[in-house]
RNA sequence: GGGCCCGUAGCUCAAUGGCAGAGCAGCUGACUCUUAAUCAGCGGGUUGAAGGUUCAAGUCCUUCCGGGCUCACCA
């Protein structure tokens, strides 16, 4: 975690951070790694006493090249044609398909604590001809561009590209374009059917300024001309561009050489996994990040992305494990640790700075929020199963006093945290249910607890039937007691006859909520099961 | 084919070149009202493999094996 403390620590001056993202579609959780690291780079260079602006910006005049989330009649019409020119597939009043997904992703980061100084879009940025300036420089220096393809990345354009890409006239495409000549105000260009396999071009060809939204550079010129742009000075990526010869590279050369300006400091930063392979919403591995974030709050998100260096890979698979609520439990140790309370075990390197950046407000009362009281999210996700549970309740009876106003808003995100990883990735152990039919698993029970079954059948009947929750649990107790059966073998007795299991809910709770009637029959049933079995051998 | 990252306990991860560790899971035990909580204890390893440097290697060097990502078309 010394990672943003040290770069902050090495640079000098104001610092203008920066990232960009197309909005081809629905975003998986991975995806917002890159804001959580951008947001604690800028924390730690503020805390250093750099004045920094933080960028985020949408580069949504790219081409659409994924047809995966466009309906099938749409994808030969808008193929090929930026983003923020295609309608919203989905009719929820965004102006453009470009605006739902990247108001979708962007909305998250408010909620993650995550506050760019400004968002921009480059459609805007285009039209308001800012670009123009550096469109007339690639284009004045194509042969620049076209040499540094090659020797960068052993790309090979033909000697007629040129490095920008003109919106058509005709088809509004921008992804099938080639612009062949430049006259110093205007650039000769064709929209080719062939140009590339995802989209067709219209065949439409002609001359045109490229200034002022009608065309756009290329993606690496753009992104070099967006460092000069908005002064960038430090910008992480993710190493699908950082790899040799990748974008990053090919960017920076431009930057050095077409618009002669040193790039920004580079962050690179692994990716997350699942199951050991990249998450990918298209292929349908990983949770989208608008869903996943109902199962994880924000700072438990913030600790994931936080706790491993940049440049690791996070493993991470939420779907029938338990890695969520253990997500829970790293961070109530870096509390605990944080608070001065003991810790089991030892604490991850930079373990204070970890729970510093994972706190949604970089101005709290970090000794505050270390210590207040968290409910453990296993138990939560325990006793939101048990029927009729007072909850608060028993959180302020755990705690030893009443919550606060900020604990208690703890506890209630926690609380739908729990339903939501119940409902969505728990594995089944996770999940309890009472059982319509007697469960095999009852037939396990030896004598002792047949015994105990029947009796509370008929200490529960009649006049003195219990009435609720304690009235049940003392019922259990002083019933087991009196057929001499240890209550943890009593309880387990219960579990078994209704969920199947040898352990579960507070025992009373679940009986009183459940139906008279079906309660004493099924302790009957529980108690009268095959009896032929060996007590000690089980079922085999 | 090129590049990058990774490989340590069942899982997730630590370990300025200095006795291989934690959390979780597991197992055992305790608990007459939190009973999937809590507490106590236990087991768990040829650090992917082979060489090399060193008094000393999980750590540095070389090679190999395995996994992943990525570039070479576009963004």
């Amino acid at each position: 975690m010394e990672w943003a403390d040290e770069l902050a620590a090495r640079v000098s001056g104001p610092q203008v951070v920066n990232d960009s993202k197309t909005p081809s579609g629905t975003v998986n959780v991975g995806s917002l790694r890159g804001p959580v690291i951008l947001d604690v780079i800028t924390r730690a260079l503020r805390a250093s006493g750099h004045e920094t602006t933080l960028l985020y910006g949408v580069d949504d005049l790219d081409a659409m090249d994924a047809q995966a989330l466009l309906t099938p009649d749409a994808v030969e019409r808008y193929m090929g044609v930026p983003l923020a020119h295609i309608p919203d597939q989905i009719e929820d009043g965004h102006a453009s398909y470009a605006r739902h997904h990247a108001q979708t992703f962007i909305d998250l980061f408010a909620d993650l604590g995550i506050h760019p100084s400004r968002y921009y879009w480059m459609s805007d940025i285009y039209n308001t001809g800012d670009m123009d300036p550096y469109i007339q420089q690639a284009l004045d220096r194509a042969h620049v561009v076209r040499d540094l393809y090659r020797r960068v990345s052993n790309v090979q354009h033909p000697d007629t590209w040129h490095p920008v890409l003109v919106i058509c006239e005709t088809c509004g495409r921008v992804g099938t374009t080639i612009v062949t000549k430049w006259d110093g105000d205007r650039v000769y260009y064709e929209c080719r059917k062939d140009l590339v396999q995802w989209a067709h071009g219209c065949g439409t060809s002609g001359w045109v300024a490229p200034f002022g939204g009608r065309a756009k550079l290329p993606w690496n010129l753009e992104w070099a001309a967006q460092w000069s742009l908005f002064g960038v000075t430090i910008e992480p990526c993710g190493k699908d561009l950082a790899t040799a010869g990748g974008s990053r590279d090919r960017s920076d050369a431009i930057a050095r050489e077409v618009f002669e300006r040193e790039p920004p400091i580079n962050v690179p930063y692994e990716f997350l996994n699942i199951g050991g392979r990249k998450m990918s919403t298209s292929k349908g591995r990983g949770a989208a990040a608008h869903r996943i974030v109902e199962a994880i709050p924000p700072e438990q998100l913030r600790t994931l992305f936080i706790r491993p260096r940049p440049n690791h890979a996070i493993e991470f698979d939420p779907e029938g494990t338990d890695a969520i609520p253990r997500l829970f439990d790293e961070f109530d140790r870096l509390a605990d640790a944080t608070a001065g309370r003991p810790v089991k075990g030892e604490l991850p390197p930079g373990s204070a700075s970890i729970f510093r950046y994972a706190l949604l407000d970089p101005a709290a009362d970090i000794e505050a929020e270390a210590t207040a009281f968290r409910p453990s999210f296993a138990h939560l996700a325990f006793l939101v199963q048990v029927p009729g549970a007072d909850i608060p309740a028993l959180m302020a009876a755990e705690k030893g006093s009443p919550l606060t106003l900020r604990e208690r808003a703890v506890l209630d995100e926690r609380l739908a945290a729990a339903r939501a990883w119940l409902a969505a990735y728990a594995p089944d152990r996770a999940r309890m249910s009472v059982h319509e039919a007697l469960p095999d698993e009852a037939r396990t029970l030896d004598l002792d607890q047949r015994s105990f079954l029947a009796a509370l059948v008929a200490a529960a009947g009649g006049a003195g039937q219990p009435s609720g929750g304690d009235d049940w649990q003392a019922t259990i107790f002083s019933t087991a007691a009196g057929v001499g059966l240890p209550p943890g073998r009593a309880f387990a007795a219960l579990y078994l006859a209704f969920l199947g299991r040898p352990n579960g809910p507070r025992a009373g709770w679940l009986l009183a909520s459940l139906d008279r009637g079906f309660v004493a029959a099924r302790l009957r049933e529980a108690a009268a099961a095959d009896a032929t079995m060996s007590p000690a051998g089980g079922g085999a």
